[in-house]
RNA sequence: GCGCCCAUAGCUCAGCUGGAUAGAGCAUCGGCCUUCUAAGCCGAGGGUCAGAGGUUCGAGUCCUCUUGGGCGCGCCA
C-alpha cells in the first residue's frame, strides 16, 4: 500500500508507524464513517498483525503514545479502530496552499516518465458516430489525469486508415465515384460507397476479391490508387478533426495504420527469425502457445492484417519513447486482439510487452442493441451535441437575460457538450452503456452540469465579493463550521482518488469525486439560505476573506477536476 | 462448444482493491427562495448486495459452483 497522497494522512500515517516501530506503508488511513468519530480513522487489525498483539490491544496503545503535535490533536481508540482528529487550521492551510500549487495536493509522482494511450481510434471514411465518444473521451481523461500526476503522456490517434476494407472502398469509388451524388466527396459519400459495396458484396461474393485486390495495389503503392486513398483520408480528417475541437480533445500525433507500412518487414523479420511464423490455410500465423486461436499475421494473398500492424506500432513506440506504461484504450470486442498482441510481444522477448495494458470499455446500445453504422441505429455525435446545447439554452437565457448572444452560444455549448460526456465518463468503463436522450441532457442531479453550475456559483461570489484572487494573510481560523470543515476535509483527498483514477485507468474515480464536493460545496453554501452569519459574503471582513478563500479552493479544484474529464467550466450559466 | 465481462433500492449507478450501521442520482411524497444563482438544499419511504457453498477476527468486495444477461472466437478493424 502506497503512502497516501493527502499530506495530513501521511503525517499521520508516519506517526503512528514511529509509535509501533513498523512501515508507514503498512498504516491504512480511512475516513471514519461518521463525521462525529473523528477527521481520519485508523483500522488497527493490519497493524495487530505485525505487532502480534489484539487490534483493540493496538488501538489503546496508539491512542494513548501518538503525539498530541503536528497536525494530531486527539487520538482514540474506539474499539479496534483508531480516531484522529487534526488541526483544522494547519490542514486548511495545506488546502488553500494547492490553489497556487497543485502539487500540494497531487506529488508528480509521474515525473520523468512517459505514458502512450491510443485513444479514440476511429476508422476513416465513416462518421464520428456517438459510440466513439467513450474512447475518445476515457482515453482524453487518461491522458489528462496522468499528466496532472507529473507523467509525460504521448497521446496517439492510430486511424484505422489501413487494410481491406480501405480496398474495399477504392473499388467502390472505381464503380460509382463519378455518380453525380458523390460530388463533391464527402464523409457522407464515402460511407454510402462502403454501405454500397458490402451490400452488393452479398449477391456477388467474388467483389470481396476485388475489394482485397485493391488493397494489395495500395500496400504496393500505386500512385494513382494511393493518392486516391489519400484524398479520403483527407476528408475524413477534416470531419474528425472539427468534432475534436468541439470536445476539446487533441493529440500528440495523429498516424493511423499506414504510418506503420514501412515498419512491418522488420517485424516480420523477427518473427520468422525466431521461428514462430507458420502457414495454416494459405495465411501466415503466429500460434501461441495455451491459446487456441493463432494470431493472422499476413492473408493468403500476402497483405498485412492489422495484428501486424500493432506489433510494428507498439515496437515503434517502445523505441521512441520507452513508456512506462502503454494504454489502449479499445472496445472490450478486441480482448482478444490484445491478449495476442502483447502475448506474441513477449514470445518475441519484448519484457516491456508486460507495460502494455488494454483498457476495455462496454458497448454503447441503442434501442438494446449494439450500434454499428450498417444497422441503421447510429448517432452522430454532432447531432448529440446539436440537440444537448440546444435544450440547455433557453435555460441559461432565462437565468441571465443579459448574456450576450455569442455568450450563451458559448455557455449552451460547454454545457450541452459536458452533460454528454460527463453522463459517458460518469459509469465504470466496463458497463455498457445504452443510449438514452433523457439521461445524456439530463441536467439535475450526477451531472455534468451539477459541477458547472457549482462552478458559476462559486464564480459569482467572487464577482460580488469583487476580489476573485485569494488572500495570503487570511485567517484559516476563522473557518469553524463543520460545513467548511467538510469540503477542506474532502479536498485535501484529491489526490488520492487522481492517482487511483491512473493507477485503475478509470476516470469515473475522478467524476465522483467531483460529485462528492460540489455536494460538500453546496451544502455548505446553503446554510445561507436561511442565516446571514453563515454566508460567505457575511458582515465580519476576516471570516468573509476566510470563506472567499475557501470558495477559490473549490472553484479551483472543480475547475481543474472537470478538465481533467474533458469538460469546460464557464464562470457564468 | 471454448474464452472474457457483468449481476447492489422501482430505474441508472457508487462502494476507496477485505474494515465500523451498504451510499448517491432519477422517480414518488413532504419541507426550504425579502439580500451569496432553487440546474440547489433538507427530510421520508424504498435492500435476502442474483443463488449456494468456502476462505477469516471480519465478505457487496477473494475462491468454487449454479442461474440469468452481454461480448468475442483465421484471412475486417
Amino acid at each position: 500500500m502506497a503512502l497516501s497522497a493527502n499530506p495530513v494522512a501521511a503525517e499521520i500515517a508516519r506517526a503512528v508507524a514511529a509509535v509501533l516501530g513498523i512501515s508507514p506503508d503498512d498504516v491504512k488511513i480511512d475516513p471514519p464513517p461518521r463525521p462525529e468519530l473523528g477527521d481520519f480513522a485508523v483500522p488497527a487489525f493490519p497493524l495487530a498483525k505485525l505487532t502480534k498483539e489484539p487490534p483493540p490491544a493496538v488501538a489503546a496503545r496508539v491512542a494513548r503514545d501518538l503525539p498530541r503535535s503536528g497536525v494530531v490533536t486527539d487520538v482514540t481508540a474506539t474499539g479496534p479502530f483508531i480516531n484522529v482528529k487534526v488541526d483544522r487550521a494547519a490542514a486548511l492551510r495545506v488546502v488553500l496552499a494547492s490553489v497556487a500549487d497543485a502539487a500540494t495536493l497531487i506529488p508528480a509522482r509521474g515525473a520523468g516518465q512517459t505514458v502512450c494511450i491510443d485513444y479514440s481510434s476511429p476508422n476513416i471514411s465513416k462518421h464520428l458516430a456517438y459510440h466513439h465518444i467513450r474512447s475518445t473521451m476515457l482515453g482524453h481523461a487518461l491522458a489528462s489525469i496522468h499528466e496532472a500526476l507529473g507523467y509525460t503522456v504521448v497521446g496517439i490517434n492510430h486511424l484505422g486508415d489501413w487494410g481491406t476494407t480501405h480496398g474495399m472502398l477504392l473499388a467502390a469509388f472505381e464503380r460509382w465515384g463519378a455518380e453525380p451524388k458523390y460530388q463533391p466527396l464527402d464523409v457522407t459519400g464515402l460511407n454510402d460507397l462502403y454501405v454500397r459495396f458490402r451490400e452488393a458484396m452479398k449477391a456477388d461474393p467474388a467483389l470481396g476479391d476485388e475489394g482485397r485486390a485493391w488493397f494489395k495495389r495500395l500496400e504496393d503503392g500505386e500512385p494513382g490508387v494511393r493518392a486516391r486513398w489519400q484524398q479520403f483520408r483527407d476528408i475524413s480528417w477534416r470531419e474528425f478533426d472539427r468534432v475534436y475541437q468541439r470536445l476539446g480533445v487533441h493529440f500528440t500525433f495523429v498516424t493511423g495504420e499506414s504510418e506503420y507500412e514501412d515498419k512491418m518487414p522488420e517485424i516480420l523479420a523477427m518473427l520468422a527469425a525466431k521461428g514462430l511464423l507458420s502457414e495454416s490455410e494459405g495465411a501466415q500465423v503466429v500460434a501461441i502457445p495455451g491459446e487456441k486461436t493463432p494470431m493472422l499475421i499476413k492473408t493468403k494473398d500476402g497483405t498485412t492484417l492489422y495484428a501486424t500492424r500493432d506489433l510494428a506500432a507498439a515496437l515503434y513506440r517502445w523505441r521512441q519513447y520507452g513508456f512506462a506504461r502503454s494504454l489502449y484504450v479499445v472496445d472490450r470486442g478486441q480482448s482478444l486482439h490484445f491478449k495476442q498482441l502483447f502475448a506474441v510481444l513477449g514470445m518475441l522477448g519484448f519484457d516491456w510487452a508486460a507495460r502494455c495494458t488494454h483498457v476495455p470499455f462496454g458497448l454503447v446500445r441503442f434501442g438494446g442493441k449494439k450500434t454499428t453504422t450498417r444497422g441503421g441505429n447510429v448517432v452522430l455525435l454532432d447531432e448529440v451535441f446539436a440537440e444537448a446545447s440546444e435544450q440547455v439554452r433557453p435555460l441559461i437565457a432565462e437565468a441571465q437575460p443579459d448574456m450576450p448572444a455569442a455568450q450563451l452560444d458559448r455557455t449552451a455549448e460547454q454545457i450541452g457538450v459536458g452533460a454528454v460526456v460527463f453522463a459517458n465518463v460518469l459509469p465504470q468503463r466496463d458497463k455498457d452503456v445504452e443510449f438514452d436522450w433523457d439521461k445524456v441532457l439530463s441536467l439535475s442531479g450526477d451531472s455534468g452540469p451539477y459541477l458547472q453550475y457549482t462552478v458559476a456559483r462559486c464564480w459569482s461570489i467572487h464577482r460580488k465579493a469583487g476580489a476573485p484572487a485569494l488572500d495570503p494573510a487570511v485567517d484559516v481560523g476563522r473557518l469553524t463550521h463543520d460545513a467548511e470543515w467538510a469540503v477542506a476535509r474532502r479536498l485535501l483527498d484529491v489526490g488520492d482518488y487522481v492517482a487511483r483514477a491512473a493507477d485503475n485507468c478509470e476516470p469515473h474515480v475522478v467524476a465522483h469525486y467531483l460529485l462528492e464536493l460540489a455536494a460538500d460545496f453546496s451544502r455548505w453554501y446553503t446554510l445561507g439560505n436561511g442565516d446571514a452569519d453563515l454566508r460567505v459574503l457575511c458582515d465580519d471582513a476576516d471570516v468573509r476573506a476566510a470563506r472567499l478563500a475557501l470558495v477559490a479552493a473549490v472553484r479551483t479544484w472543480l475547475t481543474r477536476g472537470l478538465a481533467m474529464l474533458g469538460l469546460g467550466a464557464p464562470e457564468v450559466m
